[in-house]
Parts: structure tokens; C-alpha cells; sequence
DNA sequence: GATGAATGAGCGTTCATTCAT
DNA sequence: AATGAATGAACGCTCATTCAT
């Protein structure tokens, strides 16, 4: 408002944002139009202005969570050639990711099947397209035989199980709080990737 | 519904078996103290005769889902001696709980924190135990050089959150379609318990 | 409240006369669920304890008005014996009750048929009650030849709709203000009749 | 929609007949200016630069199906010279037009006069014209003896209650479904005009 | 002449909870 | 121990309308 040059679409990107830290401040359930709005500091109608319903506001928000998230998994596979570390930086930008942007990672992957199940479905292909970075790397690994790997698509997705159980419990405040954060999250990914690796014959 | 010759601990008993039911059936966020009473033929006023309050009735809810699978894992436990076999039947259980209980589980380890806020920590003792018999196995398969395992307790977080991420995935529906169910969830597990097994030696 | 014999069935039968009333006075596209609430005195809410939704609202008013109706034509028809004459005090007293009950009126024949879609067609059967001791009536005095009618059931519809446009009109302040309003529903009833009657061979 | 290079008088046209349309689509109750505007093409507020206000809108199209009516009714009156033959023409007419065009026929005739407050008086004029020619035709009916009538201006206004029950009812479907509807019309239209016409002496 | 942004009021309805009985 | 009556707050959403541009 103070700015002249302000358009329409700041008031996108306001709701957008305090929606985002709404979201982890005051859970899915605890929120609505009305508070999004007093937060925003706008009237409720106005948020339909911008986003057809509810849903769409968080799809909107999942799509830039989905955007963010692979650019980074998308900078780091290009930047590591050998498989194996390449995996274990995708993994740790995907749990690096989720820690530090609870907000996003909640409304992305945390949210309620039932309340998601309008999402379109064409646009999970964005959120493919980062288990197919997984999926490279560990195909890649196996081809190496750096990796004991059947089905690279399947390994994927296990690791990500394994990523996304670590993140959802930090974030749930549910890991022992006498394990440090960072080094918890480490010990997962190193756990998960040493579980794709020949195992030593036992003696 | 409800026997009219039964008496109040009865209707507490009935509370929280319709409860349960109405968890899986209608979700979460579909729960209200008015459908839970109309499902149990009391009044809603009744409810709150046995249980403070909304949060209250969730409590009590999770403590029992907490009691049963901490008695099926204790089970499982007792029956295996080999701290290996033990370890994954006792993953296999887990997993098999989460999916064969879906809003229970949901209720149980995916509610945000901020909802439970007044869940009382000191119940999260249960939920620990539960993490114990992994620890345990996990110590005992250190100590027969079964495992690489340097600190049981973070091993059995780290297992956790693989198996919980496995389930929620599940649960959420956010799994390719293509896996088969059960197959993946077996993938899950030998490949987390992978993750603790000596490694081959890179040639 | 005052009343201490008074009962819950009290706030019911205020909330139907207010309803009724409102009805008439802002018009049922300006009637809401707050407004009664309001003018009764009561919650919003407490409207819903008493009847499911706005729908059954309009129902409960449209049963009372029916019953009324009829009793009031059941009375009529019983104390005639001519059919002429019959006939001719079912449609004053149609006339009358319309006139004198505007509000009852407005929602039995003037709500829009959108609206009434829902009104259990069951419900009906009490006002094709009415519309049959018209067309008994009719077909007795057509069995003593004092009326032309072919199909006493058709006729009585045709009779309806002559009475209930003279009302609609009156009732909606479109007739000419100068023509006295009795007076007026004296001569459509004298009409309509007539319209029954043998007519004279033309010179 | 729209074309560029029309002029705001197209606009207003425009607005008017999507309107028109609209009404007779999806009802007097759903019409909002919102949807008024994307069916046009236009903004909501460009409405208003035509419009004063919603009602402002809804009056220019009831004077719009007013002149229509008339236009039509004048046609009718013009090609019968036989009193008889034109009142039974004209009521044809009448009846044609409400049946034809049905949410038109709401606005102009079946709308609560409250929500009209504020519709100029002077306005209704041009409906008091299209009962004068009922009148006209009454009154040399009367004249040459073909109607027993005393007074036309009345007779009419009892002619038009006639119709416009018939109108009225069969818009609602409220008439029994077994009677077909031109029929049931028609039979309305010659029981009215026989009600003006001299009886026959009882025996 | 035309518009996009914005809003306050209002809609029907459901909620968890309280209170007198 | 149990209930029916009642309520304030909130929900997602639509409305007619205004105003700066």
C-alpha cells in the first residue's frame, strides 16, 4: 500500500506466505480463510481474489514447495558424478530441505490423504521427477555395482520412506530430545543409503 | 444402543470402542463429540461424564492404541531369541499395525504437535517402551556382532523412522500404485535391518 | 421462560409464528436462519434443535397451513349438501383463507418451485385433498346437471387456478387499488362458477 | 465476448438480454451480478455503469417484457374485430406468453412486492395497459350483448386472475402432471371467458 | 467507458461445550 | 449417571457494491 509500484500480486504473495507459517504455527485443522486473512491483514473475500478455494491456496503452496524442493535435488545431482555421493547428497538436501522448511514440507507431504485427494494429479508429476533423481542415482550406483539394487524405482522409494520418516518425526518433535538434530538426520541418511550396500558375508 | 442395565464404566467402554471405529471410518477431521454419541446411543452431554473433554477422549484413545501395539510387540518379542529374527518381526509388526489401523495410527504417530499439546508427556513413556524393544534387539545383535551398531538407542529411532516413514507414505496414499502393498512394506523392512549389517568390504 | 410449565415445544411454535410472520414481511429470498433467530429471540443454533435445516423449517410452516386449510374446507363441504352451493362455500372459504392468512399462503402456494423441490412429494397428498372436495363438489353437481363439466378432477384444478390467482394478486397489491378487495374475491368466485354453469343458446 | 468496438449502448443491450437469458437458465434466486458479468463478458462493475443497482437492472428487463407482452397483445387485439374471438385471443396470448417465457413471467408477475419497493409506480402504467385491452374487449362484448359483464374494468382485472393463476400454478408444477399442460391452458382460457357469457335459465 | 482490487455483511450450517434438571 | 436445551464462535463461501485508476 505505502508503495506506489505495489500490484495485486503482493497481496498473493502475502497470503501465500503467512498461510505457509500459519500452517506450522497453527496446524492444518487450525486453519481457515478468516485467520489467514487477520493475519494477512486483509478481509477473508479478498483471499478469493487470488485462489479459487482453500484448496487451491494450498495447492498453490505445494507447487512451490514441489518447485523449491527440486531445483535444489536438481542442482545437487548435477553436481556430483559418482553415484553414491550423489545419492547421499540428494538425500541430505531432502532432509535439509524438510528441517528447514517445516512449513512447506508439512503442506507437502504431511497433509491429510482425504484433504489432498483434489490435488491434481498431473502436478505430482513434479513431485516424481525428484524420486526419478533417487531412482538415477541408484541405478547408476547398481550399474557400478556400488549398490546391491533390483528394482532402482522401488529403492527410491524406500529410501525416501526412510528420509521422510526422519524428517516427519523431527519435525513431530517425537525423536528422543537427547539426540542432537543434525547428527540424528545424518545417521539416517547414512543408515538408509548402507542399506543399499553389499553386506558382508557373515563369518 | 447402548444396554440400558449397563453401568457408566460400561458406557466409557463403549465411548472409546465407537470412538475407535468412527476413527477409522470417517477420519479424523469428520470426528465430533455429537456423531460419537449419536454412534454410541448416548447423548453428547454424556460423553463428558467420562472423559474431560474432546482431547481427552483422543488421550485415552491413543493410550490404548499405544497398550496394543506395545502388547503385540512384547509378544513378538518373547517369541523370537535370535536378536536378528527378532528385530524384523518385530519391524514386520510395527508396519503391519500402522496399515491395519490406519486413523488409529494416524491419530497415534501423525497428529501435529501442536494438537497433542496437552497430551500429557508423561504417557509418551508407553511409546517409548515400545522403542525400547527395538533398542533391545538391536543391542543384543551388537553384542553377537550382528549388527554395526554403535548406539542402540539412536538405531532404534533411526529403524523407527524408516518403518514410520514407510507407513505414513502408505497410509497417505503417496506410494506408487504400482508397488504392491505388502511387498513394499517387506522391501522396508530388510532394508532397513540392511542398513545395520556389516558391510562387504568395496573391492 | 417465565412460565415455569413451559417446555422446549415452546421456542418451536415461536419459531414457527416468527418465521411465518417474517415471511411476509421480508419475503422468503430475505429470510434467514439469523434473522428468525433474531426476531424469536433465540440462537441461530437453537433453530436446529428444534428443525433439521431452513428446508424443514419451511415444511413444518407448509404441514400447519395444509392442516389448517383443510380443516377449514372438511368443515365447509360437510355443512353443504347442495353441490352448487357446496362448491360455491369451498371456494370463498379458499378465498378467505388465503386472504386472511397471508402468511401461511405465501409458503404453501407462492415459494418457488426450486425451492419446494425438496418438500416430501408424500406431503402433497394433503393438498390434493383439498383439490378433491372441489371436484366431488363438481362432479355431484354435474350428476344433478346444474354444472357443464367433463372431467370434474380437470375442473377442479381450473376452479383452483381462478382462486388462486385472485388471491396471488390480491396478496401481491396488484390488483386495482380501487376495486374493493372483498368485494373483488366475491366476483372472482362468482365467475369462476359461472364458468361451470350451462350456458345460454346464443339469440 | 463483448466486441471491442461496440459502444456502451451495446453494453447495456448486451446486459439486458444475458440477463434475460440467465433468469430463464438458472432463476431469479441464482442471478447475481458477478455471474451477469461473466455470461456478458464485462466486469461486475461495468454493470453498474449502466445500472444503478441490481434492482435497478431487474426493473429495466420487467419493462422490457412488459412492452413485449403488450407489443404481443396489441398484435392479437388488432386482427380480431369479434369481441368474443379477440378476448379469447388475448387470453391466449396472455397464457402463451407466461408459459414461453417462465422466469420472465416471475420477475414481471410472481415477485414479492417488497423486493419492487423501490420499481417506479409510474412504471406499472404500461401493465395497466395491457389489462385495458381485456377491457376493451369485455366492454364491446358487453356491448353486443355477447357478455354478461357490468363492468369491464373489473371483469378484466378477474379475467387476468384467471390466467394468471393458471400461469402461476403451471410454472410451479403444482397442476397434477396427468393433465397436459396446452390442454389444461386451454380449458382454463374457455372456462374464464364462459364465465362471462349469459347461463342458461334453470329448468 | 471500463476495470481489478477490495470489502463488510451475510449465508446455512456445525462445532465443543455448559447448565439446569 | 444422564440428558435436552441452549449457545457463541467459527466454518467456507457468495453477495452487491465501492473506489482508485
Amino acid at each position: 500500500m505505502a508503495d506506489p509500484r505495489s500490484n495485486g500480486s503482493d497481496l498473493r504473495r502475502a497470503i501465500l506466505d503467512r498461510t505457509r507459517r500459519m500452517l506450522v504455527e497453527v496446524g492444518y485443522n487450525n486453519l481457515s480463510m478468516r485467520k489467514i486473512a487477520r493475519s494477512v491483514g486483509c478481509s477473508a473475500t479478498s483471499i478469493y481474489l487470488h485462489f479459487e478455494n482453500k484448496d487451491a491456496l494450498l495447492h498453490a503452496l505445494i507447487d512451490e514447495g514441489m518447485e523449491q524442493l527440486n531445483a535444489s535435488l536438481q542442482e545437487v545431482a548435477a553436481s556430483h558424478t559418482d553415484p553414491a555421493e550423489r545419492l547421499e547428497a540428494l538425500s541430505r538436501s531432502y532432509v535439509d530441505f524438510g528441517l528447514e522448511n517445516p512449513e512447506y514440507y508439512e503442506v507437502m507431504f504431511m497433509l491429510h490423504p482425504e484433504r489432498m485427494a483434489r490435488y491434481p494429479a498431473e502436478k505430482y508429476r513434479r513431485a516424481r521427477r525428484n524420486l526419478e533423481l533417487f531412482a538415477e542415482a541408484l541405478g547408476a550406483g547398481a550399474d557400478a555395482e556400488q549398490f546391491d539394487v533390483a528394482d532402482p524405482a522401488v529403492a527410491a522409494s524406500v529410501l525416501w520412506a526412510a528420509l521422510h520418516g526422519a524428517v516427519a518425526l523431527l519435525l513431530a518433535q517425537r525423536v528422543d530430545v537427547r539426540f542432537e538434530r543434525d547428527a540424528f538426520a545424518e545417521t539416517v541418511v547414512r543408515h538408509a543409503i548402507a542399506g543399499f550396500c553389499f553386506q558382508a558375508d557373515p563369518v
